[in-house]
RNA sequence: CGGGACGUAGCUCAAUCUGGCAGAGCAAUGGACUGUAGAUCCAUCGGUUGCCGGUUCAAAUCCGGCCGUCCCGACCA
């Protein structure tokens, strides 16, 4: 595979990339650079997780990425997921490593890590004060963002820990670049800042699209930049609000009703979450989307391409609730073998039910 | 260590001073209107008032204890 057709791969997975040049240049260097993505085990899985996620990583696995999934269960005890119980938050990493096997992630190919197993690490913990002692209160209270929580709820010291370690994370797993959601941009960029400063090196940052949650995301006018990232955190799907979020468990019946209760005004593309998982899901993962529909409606159609399908519903020619009946048939058929993995009686069906026995907290 | 405030519905809070049916907004649910949702009307649901004890005919309210949360404690303002 040439240079160009990696550069678009990889490029193609980021709503954001910080930088672009950069990329190229590390593509150019490496045959396979490493990235990660982190993770707070904590909920269950939903489609951002089990079936977003996996979608982008097959294209990075295929430009030649070597990919680290990190497990970060001392940041759920940090974040006082899982009521702050490790043990428990430790039983749910194992179940999002058994989900991303359910959804098809050659598991040769990607290395799953806990932080909890680097904690003994003297050098880890040096890195981390070592950033802390270049990092200012207010330069780290900026990217507190990162954990998803309100200032009401943002008291405890740990807390500031938090960006600090994450940042130090991405120079223990040797990141060439992190390629995380936009929520978490602030603490990658932090790593940029601090990077040269230890003589430790800049990681190239890709973060992909927030999909938005079923309630949709109307974005309120004259937000500034903290606005908006604050915004993006609230309106993204989330384990914590089961009503406005598809799980990889979700039966059929239960995808449609979650649909049909789903924000879609008419013609109407800006915060449409219907539309957003169209472009991002279902046309990352078919080569088209069928729309069945009685003959007095338009009769069944088909779309190619992302922008056939908007262009279509921006006219009228498509209505909401026949876009809801297709994007409820397309994506629990990429639900469905994660369900059904889960279903089987045996060690991933007794996790789960462990998990799904847990206390969800925030 | 010392001082102060607070704890009431899923959330934000009122009622506490002066004891007398525990309430509002938002959220949720259901209907009307829509070939979806939202918006808008209409209706419904929602409570061990942090816990234990005391006073009283009567306690969210007063008293005691416990648990929990938050704020303050050089100077300036």
């Amino acid at each position: 595979m040439d240079l160009e057709e990696r550069f678009k791969l990889v490029a193609g997975v980021g709503e954001e990339i910080v930088t672009k040049v950069e990329l190229r240049q590390l593509l150019e260097e490496k045959k396979n650079p490493i990235a990660y993505d982190g993770f707070e085990p904590s909920g269950m899985a939903h489609l951002p997780f089990g079936v977003y996620r996996p979608l982008l990583l097959k294209d990075l696995i295929k430009a030649g990425i070597k990919f680290k999934i990190w497990l970060a269960d001392w940041f759920a005890w940090i974040n006082n997921k899982m009521g702050g119980d490790l043990d428990k938050i430790k039983t749910t990493g194992e179940y999002f490593i058994e989900v991303w096997k359910a959804a098809g992630v050659p598991s040769d190919k990607v290395e799953f890590l806990f932080a909890s197993d680097a904690m003994d690490s003297i050098e880890y913990w040096e890195r981390v004060v070592r950033i802390a002692k270049v990092t200012t209160v207010a330069r780290a209270s900026r990217a507190l963002t990162i954990m998803g929580r309100r200032e009401g709820e943002m008291s405890e010291v740990a807390q500031y820990f938090y960006p600090v370690m994450q940042a130090s994370d991405i120079f223990h797993l040797e990141a060439d670049i992190t390629q995380l959601g936009m929520d978490q941009r602030r603490a990658n960029i932090l790593a940029r800042e601090v990077g040269p400063k230890l003589g430790l090196w800049k990681p190239v940052v890709i973060s992909h699209h927030m999909l938005i949650n079923l309630e949709g995301a109307i974005e309120p006018e004259g937000l500034d930049e903290a606005g908006r990232d604050w915004h993006m955190i609230q309106t993204k799907m989330s384990k914590s609000k089961p009503s406005s979020s598809i799980f990889v468990h979700d039966s059929e019946d239960k995808i449609r009703s979650k649909i049909m209760a789903a924000y879609c005004p008419p013609k109407e593309v800006k915060g449409n979450p219907l539309l957003d998982y169209a472009k991002h899901i279902v046309f990352r993962s078919f080569d088209a989307m069928k729309v069945e529909r009685k003959a007095k409606f338009g009769g069944d159609t088909e779309f190619r391409k992302y922008k056939e399908l908007e262009r279509s519903y921006i006219a009228g020619d498509l209505h909401p609730l026949d876009l809801k009946n297709a994007m409820t048939i397309h994506l629990d058929k990429l639900v469905q073998p994660i369900r059904k993995h889960f279903e089987k009686k045996g060690s991933a069906n007794s996790l789960y039910e462990r998990v799904k026995s847990y206390q969800v907290t925030r």
